[in-house]
Formats: structure tokens, C-alpha cells, sequence
DNA sequence: TACAACTCTGTAAGCGGTTACATTTAGAGT
DNA sequence: ACTCTAAATGTAACCGCTTACAGAGTTGTA
């Protein structure tokens, strides 16, 4: 039921010319006599001619897609996984990347390695052939690996645990997010006892914000407990469980707890509100993405925004100037992030004031 | 810095067979002695090589990539616009597919084409020598241009308007799904005003959608007002902004909202609520979609459950059949929807009891 | 009109694999 | 040792396109 689609051999018989001809007239490279393009054109549209892709990707060793991995909760021969773990910033970086890829005239060929058998170098390998540069996400492999990697093929890293010596990192600075949100801890709702909610073990990003929280907490003097540092998977339902179990055990709780993602931290609040306790009011509850859903909750979560969909699109502003310029690229690209201070910590709603009668595409605008 | 690959030439000559040998070894399809499959793998092993699948594919004429085509919020050359109308149904969608592609053995290659100016036929059939298949998000194209396309490649429709003449096509019964709502409605809460709120005029799924919403309440004698025929985009910003310019109007409002998704759902309510408007007690509220964040919310939403994540993946089951058989699939395949009764309707919440003392991986494994 | 100097176009060799077909080799049978 | 046959390997064409190089055609100038 699928023709097998011309190809430039039926487009030169067609004109009468030679396949070099034809491809010249299409990439309008060399001169080509305005008659005889004009004979090739026609012959093009007759036979509805499309140029196959993976022939000049094979033929110019440039393909136009770029190579996106990242990591999948294991998935139990069950669907349902997916979806509970979906929704998550992962995505957010995903469509960034796609849009600007797009803009840059790439596309992007998903890649997921299973967090249960981890790839194997082989796998990111057999891309080589077929993408022009590969962004790996939340770093999955160790330095070697990447550096191996790098070797055959230009990468850019995207989050994950600390800078890589052989390839360009872009993530944002957990380091200054987790000061930033410890200082407005202590200094202003003067909390001395915080716990800490991580994401997915596996993740480096969690372990990274896990390890800069850390830090940044003994730098001003509060504690953590271990008992308070709870495990989660980045899953609300994740958030809430932890919680739950946390709840049942005898030790006093701290003061606040911050989340490593805000979909946690709404978990949290619904089961220390379960508990009849109430946030901010008994306990704090911090985010971290600002994602835009929990801004509608009550209370609105106090997070650290950080762009996802940025992330996403300066890897691939990164990675693509890798490909076009040979030139020097900076080794490690960080952006910023924000505190945004909003009721789960107690203080004042300072969320941008919204529209009050703006038609969507008035709102649109200016959500710049 | 980065070296070019070796081959198979580069295989053949070192382990002193031809590469016809080498392929053989690799594809192990005819026999190959084994003691000579020995040396050319440990060739192989010697000079690193990875077969490239480009080439592979263009003389298999087989390339393991699924194309997904779907479609982007116009970007005001404005990352914001992308994280605002993130974190959507689709992003669960392509989560789904990648993942069963990924266990078929497929990598899944990103397409979206702007809204503002739809891709062209060119650029889809441009993939065609690149993927095996495509996937049509929310179908975007007219019935000729999907049997057009079809002719060039294996195309499976996801959702979308009505079903194609000249393709498979995957989606949700909304028809039944709004049935069941709007009787739920109007048994239970003896609604016989509603409104609506649409999702991006622009996706026939929304389209869809409001038609069904529309003939599930004339045939069961209520009303819907034009002045209640809210336009959102998806987006909750959207759904507060409608909801908000609903306000300002003189006309009484219906006993009742259903909402295209439940991102808008949670915009509608929170400008409900900023009205001081209370759901359920003054107005209801209903979304659709479940996704798992709304179950957090309080009320929680009255929804209609899909999985997006099954969509996808079936999407992909059925293109790789296509692919695979060349016997006739299905033309149609309707995957059910389940409305999940919560407290934004003002009935119980008949959630599913939440687990109590569960740790992750318990709760994990007890979602399915 | 002849010849240089361009401009166009054609030929053929890749890109890195697969595979039909031809050829060599190995092992069995006598 | 010597066919005979099947198994193993090699040769070369092909997938669809790009491009270096060569050849043909065109134009201008002397």
C-alpha cells in the first residue's frame, strides 16, 4: 500500500538530465542553467519528489537530528508507571529542546535508557551514525563513559552531578538555589531544624540538590537530621508516602522540610494535612522547578524556579554551535536560578499579580 | 576531537576477511565458521567498532525510528510561552510512545510543527526516508493530506477529530466519556445549566470534545449557552483568564463546568474562588484527562480518566504492526475512559484509598 | 574564424552497510 | 587420492544522494 517513493534517478530521466543535475537543482549549489532547472523542477513536482534524508545524511555526514537520552523509571510491564512518574521536569526540558532544536532546523530522536539495565555505551553508540551531536540528560554515566562517548560523538551534558572535564555542561546552580532558600529559611521564618526530601536515588540531580542543601544548611548554622532526610522518587505519591512513614515515626519533626521537586512537595502537604497538621502554619513545605500547576494550590508552594524548557534549549543552542563552529565552546554553562517566595512558607503570596480581565492571548504575551 | 568511526572495511581488512564476512558476523543471518566469526569480533572489539545504522537502514530500507508528529504552541521567539503550555497531555503521550518503542525496539524521533505555520506536507514526507512510521498527535491534517501521506508511509492518527478513511486511528471514546459525565451530572446533582471550557481552538481533540460535551447534554435535556462556551488553550493561565472575563459578564452563571482538561479545570476554579466562588458548594467544577497532580488539590477534581501513556502506546503497538504483518489492522481503535467521581462535584471522594505506611517501591508496584 | 576562459553538465567514486551470485574450501563417501 | 556436495567466503551491485573531476557548450575577444 506504500509506492516506493522516486528518487532522483526518475526525476533525471524524467528532465533528461544527469542525477548530478538533479542534485545540484536542489541544493542550488553549483550554477545550474535556468532552463534546465526549470525542466528538473517540473520533472520534481510530477513525480512528487521528496529527497531522502538518510541518503544525504549518509552521503554529507550531517543528519539534522540531534540525540536526546534520558532516563526512564523502570516499567513493570505496567503502563500505569509511566504515568504517574510523567509530568515530571524531564518533559518540560524535553519540549524545550525540541522547540529550539526545531528553530535551529533539527530534529530530536528520543532516547530512554531504562534505569534498570542501564544502557550500556553500545546503545548511545549505534546513535552516533544517525544523530549529529547527543545532550544527555541528568547524567547517567560516569566521567570515563563520557569521556568515550565524547570521543566519537559531541555531547553536551544536561544537569546531573558536577561538571564533566570532557564534555560541556549545562545545568542550573543548586548550589545557589539551596543558599538562596536556606537564608530566607533561617533569616526569616528563623528555622534551625529543616529535613530534606530527595528525588529518585539513581538521579544525580537529586544527589546534587541533596548534597548542595546540605551545605548550605551547615553554612548557617541549622541542622539536618538524618532521620529527616527522606527518600522519595520525585512522584507526588512518592512525597506523600515518605511522608506518611515519616509521620509514624516517634522523633519530633523539624521545622521545614524542602522537596527536591514541587510535585513531591505536594505530596508532602497532603499528608501532613492528613495529619490535621497545617502548612505553613505547623511546618514548612518547600519546592523546587516552580512548575505552574502548584501555583493554584493553597498554599501556594514557596519554590526556587529554574527554567526547564531554557535548560533544554540552551543544550541545544550549545550542542548545535559545537557542530557549526569548531571554535572553543565555554565548558560549563550555568543558569541562574530564583527563589520565589510564596504561602507554604508563610509568607505573603508575592506571586506576579495576575490578569484580572486579559483574553488568553493578551496573557500570552505577557507572560514574558 | 572527534574521530571519524571505523567501518567495515577498516573490520574486514584487520581480521583478513572481506566485509561481506564482517556483516555476516554481525547480522549472524548465513553462517559464518567460528572460528573466523572469532576474529572478526575480536576485530571488532580491537578497533571499537559500531556498526552504522544510517547506512544500515538506507540498504535495509529499514530504520527502527518512529516518527511523532505533534503540534507546538506558537513560540514568541519566547521560552516562557513553551513552559506555560507545558507539562500538557501530550508530553504524557509521547512519554507513553517512546516507551513502548523503545521495547519494540524503536527510538522515537520528535517532529512538532508550529501552529502558526503548519508544516507543510514537505516537511513530514522529507521524515519518510528517515522513519518507518508516523504518528500523527491531535491530528493536524485534512483527510486528503493524510491519504496523501499514507500512500508515502505507514501512518497511525492518535486522537484527533472523527476517524480517517485512509489511516488507523487511535483514541478515546469521548463521545461516551462526556455521556457519562454529563449523566452523572445531571442524575446525581440535578444540573441542567452547564458550561464549557474548551481547549486550544486549534486541536481537533478540543473540537471533539465540545461536540461531544454538546450532544451528551441535549440528549439528556439540559442546556448549554453559548455565553458558557469558555475558550481556553489547555493551559490553567487560560483557564483562569476565561473564567475570570466569564465573571465580568452580566449573565447568571450555570450550575455547572466542564472543563476540555484538568489543568484548566484548577485555573477555573481558582478564579472561581478569587470571585468568591466556592466549588462545589456554589459551582461545579469537572475536568478531564486525571492527571496526578489534580488529585492532590482540594476539592479534588471530578474528572474523566484516559491514559495517555496507553495512547501512546498503543499508537506505537499499532504503527509496529502495521509494520511488521502486512495484514490488516483494525481501522479504528477506541480505548475506554473511566470518570473518577472526587469532591469538585460535590460528591464523595472515592479516590482509591491512599496507602498508609507504604515505602516507594511498595507503592510503585501496588499502582498498577 | 579561432581560441581562450568560463559556465554547465555528465561520469564516476564515494558514504557504510546488505545481499545475490559466483567462487573457493572443507568434509564425506568410495 | 579423488570426486561430489554443502558450507563458507569473496566479488560486486545496490540503497539514494553528494561531489570531485572531466568534458562539453557557450561566450567574448582578437
Amino acid at each position: 500500500m506504500v509506492d516506493s517513493p522516486p528518487t532522483i534517478y526518475d526525476v533525471a530521466k524524467l528532465a533528461g538530465v544527469s542525477i548530478a543535475t538533479v542534485s545540484r537543482a536542489l541544493n542550488s549549489l553549483s550554477s545550474v542553467r535556468p532552463s534546465t532547472r526549470a525542466k528538473v523542477m517540473a520533472a520534481m513536482d510530477e513525480l512528487e519528489f521528496v529527497p531522502n534524508a538518510v541518503a544525504r545524511g549518509l552521503s554529507r555526514g550531517k543528519h539534522w537530528i540531534l540525540g536526546l537520552v534520558f532516563t526512564r523509571a523502570t516499567v513493570d510491564n505496567n503502563v500505569l508507571v509511566v504515568e504517574e512518574a510523567s509530568l515530571l521536569y524531564t518533559d518540560i526540558v524535553i519540549r524545550g529542546a525540541e522547540t529550539r532544536a526545531a528553530e535551529h532546523g533539527y530534529s530530536l530522536l528520543l532516547s530512554s535508557a531504562d534505569d534498570s539495565h542501564p544502557s550500556g555505551m553500545n546503545s548511545l553508540l549505534s546513535l552516533s551514525g544517525t544523530v549529529d551531536g547527543l545532550i544527555l540528560l541528568d547524567r547517567v554515566l560516569g566521567d570515563e563513559d563520557v569521556a568515550y562517548l565524547a570521543r566519537r560523538i559531541p555531547v553536551v551534558l544536561l544537569a546531573g552531578r558536577g561538571d564533566s572535564p570532557s564534555a560541556v555542561t549545562v545545568r542550573v546552580d543548586n548550589k545557589q538555589a539551596m543558599r538562596s532558600l536556606v537564608e530566607h529559611l533561617t533569616t526569616v521564618h528563623d528555622i534551625t531544624r529543616v529535613g530534606f526530601v530527595s528525588g529518585a536515588s539513581a538521579s544525580p540531580d537529586s544527589v546534587a540538590r541533596v548534597i548542595a542543601f546540605r551545605e548550605a544548611i551547615k553554612g548557617s548554622g541549622g541542622t539536618l537530621d538524618d532521620v529527616d532526610v527522606l527518600d522519595g522518587d520525585w512522584t507526588s505519591a512518592s512525597g506523600e508516602a515518605v511522608m506518611q512513614a515519616r509521620l509514624n515515626r516517634p522523633e519530633p519533626l523539624p521545622q521545614a522540610f524542602a522537596c527536591a521537586n514541587d510535585q513531591m512537595a505536594v505530596g508532602v502537604i497532603y499528608a501532613l494535612n492528613v495529619r490535621g497538621l497545617r502548612v505553613p502554619d505547623d511546618i514548612i513545605v518547600t519546592g523546587f522547578d516552580d512548575i505552574t500547576l502548584t501555583r493554584y494550590f493553597k498554599p501556594a508552594l514557596t519554590t526556587i524556579r529554574q527554567s526547564g524548557s531554557l535548560l533544554g534549549a540552551v543544550a541545544v543552542d550549545t550542542l548545535v554551535a559545537t557542530l557549526d563552529a569548531s571554535h572553543e565552546i565555554e565548558r560549563t554553562i550555568v543558569l541562574p536560578t530564583e527563589l520565589v517566595v510564596r504561602g507554604s512558607c508563610g509568607c505573603v503570596d508575592e506571586t506576579e499579580p495576575r490578569l484580572t480581565l486579559a483574553g488568553v492571548s493578551t496573557l500570552r504575551s505577557e507572560a514574558g
